[in-house]
DNA sequence: GCAGAAAGGTTTACGACGTGAACGATTCAT
DNA sequence: ATGAATCGTTCACGTCGTAAACCTTTCTGC
C-alpha cells in the first residue's frame, strides 16, 4: 500500500492544535451531557453564578463572566421560564433585577454539578491523579500567562444544532 | 472588605473547564492571527490538506477532516475565488473536481504556516521545552483515549463576527 | 429641585454560520 | 439497459450572538 497523505498524520501534532481540538471536544461533550438537565453551558454557567451571588443584579452577574447585557436578558429569560431563577425588583434601586435561585433551580444546579463531575472524570479517564494535577497546573500556567478572563465563550452550546 | 463571590475563584479550576477555556482561547487567537493572510481556520486547514494531497477530489479531502460535502463546496469556492486553489476536472471521472494549489496558494500557505508557528510560540510562551513536550503527550493521551477524530470544528472562525 | 448624563434592562433587526434535503450529472453494478 | 450509488452543487432553514435604539430610573452639578 502506498502512503496515503489523507490518512491522518500520526506525527506529533502542534500544541496549539491539540489544545484547540481537546478543548473544543471538552466543550462539546459537556454540552451533550448538560443537556440531560435541559441546560446548555451558558445557562449552566449563569445558574452557577447566581447561586454564588444570590441577590446580585443581572448585569453584575453577566459582567463577571463577560456576557453582554443584551445576551444576559435572553439567558435569564430562559432560566426564568424554566422556573430555575427568579427576577426580583430591588426596592432601593428600581432599575435593577436581583436574581435568585428557586428551589427547582437549586435541585437542577445540583444535578448539573453531578454531571459536571462525571464529565470531568470521563475526560481524564485513564489518567493518574498525579498527571491530572500536573495537567491542571500547566493549563493554569497558560491561563495566567495569556491573561484569560473567566468569560463564557459564545457558541458551542449544542452538539447538534439541528435538533 | 468582604469576600466578593462574583470576583473570580482563584481556587483551582476543574480540568474540564480549563481545557475548554484554553482550547477555545487557542482557537480564537489563531483565528485572529490567521486573518492576517485573509484566511480563517477552516480555510487554512483545507489549504493545508490540499497541499498534502494535491489532485485529490473535493470530497476525499473534506472527508479526511470530517467536513460535509455541502460545506466543502463553500470552502473551496472561497479558496478558488481568492486564487489559492484550482478545481480541475478529472478526465477519467467527470464527476469529480480535483484540487490543486496555485502558486499564490503556495505562497499563502507558507505565510500561514509561519503564523501558525508564531501562534504556537505565543501560546507556550514562558514554558520550558520539557513542559511543552509533557503537555503535548498528555493532551495526545486524551485525544487517543477519547477517540477524537481529526475534524475541523465548525464555528470559531472569526474573532469578531460583526466585522 | 431641575436638566442632563449615566446606568440597568429590554427589544429588535441584522448578519454569520452550518446543516440537511433535494437535484442534475455521471458512473457503477447487474 | 436500468436502477443504485457517487460527486458536486444549490437552497431554504434554524441557531446564535451582537450592536443599536429605547424606556425607565438614578445620579450629578448647578
Amino acid at each position: 500500500m502506498t502512503t496515503d497523505p489523507l490518512n491522518g498524520d500520526r506525527a506529533p501534532q502542534t500544541l496549539a492544535f491539540l489544545l484547540s481540538q481537546v478543548g473544543i471536544h471538552a466543550s462539546r461533550r459537556f454540552a451533550e451531557r448538560i443537556a440531560e438537565v435541559d441546560l446548555n453551558p451558558p445557562l449552566f454557567r449563569v445558574l452557577n453564578l447566581v447561586a454564588a451571588a444570590e441577590g446580585e443584579s443581572q448585569q453584575a452577574i453577566g459582567a463577571a463572566i463577560e456576557i453582554p447585557a443584551s445576551r444576559m436578558v435572553a439567558l435569564v429569560d430562559e432560566l426564568e421560564q424554566r422556573g430555575l431563577v427568579e427576577r426580583r425588583p430591588k426596592p432601593e434601586d428600581r432599575r435593577v433585577r436581583a436574581l435568585f435561585l428557586t428551589a427547582k433551580g437549586k435541585r437542577c444546579l445540583e444535578r448539573g454539578r453531578r454531571i459536571a463531575k462525571q464529565h470531568e472524570d470521563e475526560l481524564t479517564e485513564g489518567m493518574s491523579a498525579t498527571d491530572r494535577k500536573l495537567l491542571i497546573s500547566m493549563l493554569q500556567q497558560i491561563v495566567d500567562q495569556q491573561a484569560l478572563g473567566k468569560g463564557v465563550h459564545p457558541g458551542l452550546s449544542e452538539k447538534d444544532p439541528a435538533k
